[in-house]
DNA sequence: AATGAACGCAACCGCAGTATT
DNA sequence: CAATACTGCGGTTGCGTTCAT
């Protein structure tokens, strides 16, 4: 006896999403929150199984959903995580605020596989850091700070970095930031970066773990807070926070502050102009009361605002 | 201009993990 | 502890659009 089918499939409708049926599931969802998937078609008035009415949401109506094509950055950024993660799409859709799951794989498949597999081989994606546990998946191996996992300081090989990365590199391990001297670090050291205070502070490390070799690298991607407070915590974390001893201390402050603006510029951390975002002037409460106030029939595909909730 | 191929994307399906009863 | 329900994930499909011939 298998599991119970999650609706009546001769009961609801599939296929391609009616602007008025967008319309129904982006009130409900806003009023009442969705609660229960499964129930939520009933609630709503939607002839729709709750997982279409869960992936539409996600996917395409959301107001957290970032429209508009992909920058070089965030391109570069997926195929740089699909390196560490594989196809753990939901993963790397973590790293990149806006973007779903969905549309990143779809990207990746239809685009960006493509576009890795012309490029020359780079140091930074087919380098690799030893691990204790050499039955560890190569995949697993990847360093997630919600997970509060910690470096293991017996990585070896060369030091090539490239604009996106910090590479730890030996042991003492080398932390290389692009155009600054190179910060020594003891394994011990690596080990006792304070992975919730990054988390804490949105700040995520990850390292990507390439096939066997000796190099791994560490990506610094945050959620676009402000500019100004995602470079107080970047250098808070590079030049002093955990008292590492390193030249970085004596340097000028400016070279850093460039280079963090750099990095936060290359990672598409800037902040971001909500007033841009979200053209319409009314507020979102307002929007939705002028949505709900709409019938069917009046709805003006051209001017249907499902992106406007600028919370 | 017609048509078939390729592309891009939304949506569906089945499975696995987790929560609840 | 087992059965059931629910959610989320990744693979796949189908369809509309664009491109090439």
């Amino acid at each position: 006896m298998g599991r119970a089918p999650c609706c009546d499939k001769n009961q609801v409708k599939k296929g391609t999403w009616t602007h008025a049926e967008d319309l129904k599931l982006s009130s409900f969802v806003l009023t009442h929150g969705h609660g229960n998937w499964r129930s939520l078609p009933r609630r709503a008035g939607l002839q729709r199984c709750g997982k279409s009415c869960r992936l539409r949401w996600i996917n395409y109506l959301s107001p957290d959903v970032k429209r508009g094509n992909f920058s070089p950055e965030e391109d570069q950024l997926i195929i740089n995580l699909h390196s560490a993660l594989g196809n753990k799409w939901s993963k790397i859709a973590a790293h990149l605020p806006g973007r779903t799951d969905n549309e990143i794989k779809n990207v990746w498949n239809t685009r960006l596989k493509k576009k890795k597999s012309t490029l020359p081989t780079s140091p930074s994606t087919d380098s690799c850091i030893s691990y204790a546990d050499p039955n560890m998946d190569e995949h697993d191996k990847v360093r997630d700070v919600e997970q509060n996992k910690t470096l293991d300081g017996s990585s070896k090989g060369g030091q090539e970095s490239s604009d996106n990365y910090v590479n730890v590199v030996d042991s003492p391990s080398t932390i290389i930031i692009p155009g600054e001297q190179p910060l020594e670090m003891e394994s011990n050291e690596i080990d006792s970066i304070n992975w919730d205070f990054l988390s804490n502070n949105n700040i995520n490390i990850n390292v990507d773990l390439p096939p066997a070799g000796g190099e791994s690298n560490i990506a610094v991607a945050t959620r676009p807070q402000s500019l100004d407070d995602q470079v107080s915590q970047l250098k808070s974390f590079f030049v002093g926070e955990y008292d590492i001893d390193h030249q970085l201390k004596q340097q000028d402050n400016v070279a850093i502050d460039d280079w963090v603006k750099y990095m936060a510029h290359e990672l598409g951390l800037e902040e971001v102009d909500q007033s841009q975002l979200y053209n319409n002037s009314c507020k979102p409460e307002q929007q939705l009361d002028e949505i709900t106030k709409l019938k069917e029939e009046d709805i003006d595909v051209t001017n249907f605002p499902m992106w406007d909730f600028g919370f």
